[in-house]
DNA sequence: AGGTCATGTGGACGGTGACAACATCAAGTT
DNA sequence: AACTTGATGTTGTCACCGTCCACATGACCT
C-alpha cells in the first residue's frame, strides 16, 4: 500500500486542498477562507498550518490542481483531432487548444481565477516550454512549424499571441464588459478570434 | 464658485476616492482597505459609509477613475496619428490603441486591476458602443471600415478580438507566466501580437 | 518502556467590513 | 432669533479572518 499517511486524519493535506478547491469553484479566490476550509474538512482551524505555511500556499496548491485540469482538458480535445494532412491537423489542434482554454475558464471560473488572479502571481510553468498548459500550446505550435504552416520566425512569440488571445477572451467574459453574455452568443466571436489568430499567424 | 460642498470635511467623497486610488496604485485591489483609506484621509473609519454603501462601491469609483485614465491615454495616443491615406491612418491608430492599453496596464497595474479584477464585476461601458475605452476602440474600428480596410462582416466581433488580444497580453504580464519580463523584452511579442491581429482582421 | 517528533487543538491578538446609536453643523421655517 | 431637520462624521460594537503560541496526542524508533 502506497498510502502516503494514515495519521490523525489520514492524508489531511489532500482533503484540505479538495475542500479549498470546492470553495474556490463556488466562490472564487477570495471565497477560499482558511477557517471555512478547515470546518468543511472537520478539523480545527490551524490544522492547515501543519501542511501549508500560509493561506497563499494552500491557494497555490489549488492553482496547481486547476492547471492540471486545464491541461487535461486541452490534451483530451487535441486527441480528438486525427487524420488528414499534418498541416490541417495542426491547425485544427491549435483551434481546439483555444476552445479548450476558453471552455474551461468559463465552465470553472472559480478555479480558473485561482490559477491566475493571485495577489502575488505564482508559477504556471517555470520554463515556458516545459509542461503545463503553456507547454501543450508550445507543442502544437511546433507541430504547425513542422507541417510548414508557420514560419520559424513567427514561431517565436506565437505562444504569447495565442495565449493572450484566448486568455483575454476568457477574462473579458468573466470580469470584463462581456460578462453575462449567453453561451450561444459567445461562439461566433470566439470563432472570429480563432480565425483571426490563425490567419494572422499562418497567412502571407 | 462651483464648489460642490464645503461641509464638515469639504468634499470628502473625492478625497476618499483619491486616497483609495493611491492605495490601489500601490497595493492593488485587495490593498484598498476602508479603514486605511479613512486613516489617510484623516477621518474616522465609517465616515466613508456616508458616501458609499459598501467597500465595493468605493472600489467602483476607483475603477471609473481608472477607466477615465485609460481612455485619456488611448485618445492622446490616437491623436498623434495624422496625415497619410485614411487606410494606413486607421490601421496605425488601431495599433496605438493597443499599445496604449498595454502600456497603461503595465504602468498602472494597481489601477488596472481594480478596473477589472473585481469580485463582482462592474460596468465598463454599459452599451459597448457608447463611451469608455471600449467606445474608443469601436470608433477606430469604424474608421477602418470606412477606409475599406475591414469588411462589414468582420467588423462585427472585431471589438472582442482586439480587446481580448491586448487584455490577455496585459494579464499574462501582470499575473501570468510572463510576469517579470523586462520591458524591452515585451516589445517584440507585443509587436507580433498587433501584427497578427492586423493581418488576421484585414487580410485576404 | 521511554523518548521524540510530526500532527492536530484551543486560545489569543490585531485587523477588517459592517451596523447602530450618538453628536454636530448648515440651512430652511416660523 | 429660536426651532426643526437632515446630511455628515464619530464612537462603540460585533462577527469574522489570518496568524502566532502553548499545549495535547499519538505513531514510530530505540
Amino acid at each position: 500500500m502506497a498510502v502516503v499517511s494514515t495519521y490523525h486524519h489520514g492524508n489531511l493535506r489532500m482533503a484540505l486542498v479538495e475542500a479549498a478547491a470546492d470553495l474556490a469553484r463556488a466562490t472564487g479566490p477570495n471565497g477560499v477562507v482558511l477557517r471555512e476550509v478547515a470546518r468543511r474538512t472537520g478539523v480545527s482551524h490551524n490544522a492547515a498550518y501543519r501542511h501549508f505555511t500560509d493561506r497563499q500556499e494552500l491557494l497555490d496548491a489549488v492553482a496547481a490542481l486547476a492547471m492540471d485540469r486545464l491541461e487535461e482538458a486541452m490534451l483530451s480535445r487535441i486527441a480528438t483531432v486525427t487524420g488528414g494532412d499534418p498541416g490541417t491537423v495542426a491547425r485544427r489542434r491549435l483551434r481546439e487548444v483555444g476552445v479548450a482554454y476558453v471552455t474551461f475558464a468559463l465552465a470553472e471560473p472559480g478555479l480558473f481565477e485561482v490559477a491566475f488572479a493571485a495577489d502575488e502571481p505564482r508559477p504556471m510553468a517555470p520554463e515556458p516550454s516545459k509542461g503545463g498548459p503553456y507547454g501543450v500550446l508550445g507543442r502544437v505550435l511546433d507541430e504547425l512549424v513542422a507541417a510548414g504552416e508557420l514560419t520559424e520566425k513567427r514561431r517565436q512569440g506565437a505562444d504569447v499571441v495565442c495565449w493572450a488571445a484566448v486568455h483575454g477572451f476568457a477574462m473579458l467574459h468573466l470580469h470584463g464588459p462581456l460578462r453575462g453574455t449567453p453561451p450561444d452568443l459567445r461562439e461566433a466571436p470566439l470563432g472570429l478570434l480563432l480565425d483571426t489568430v490563425d490567419r494572422g499567424l499562418t497567412h502571407q
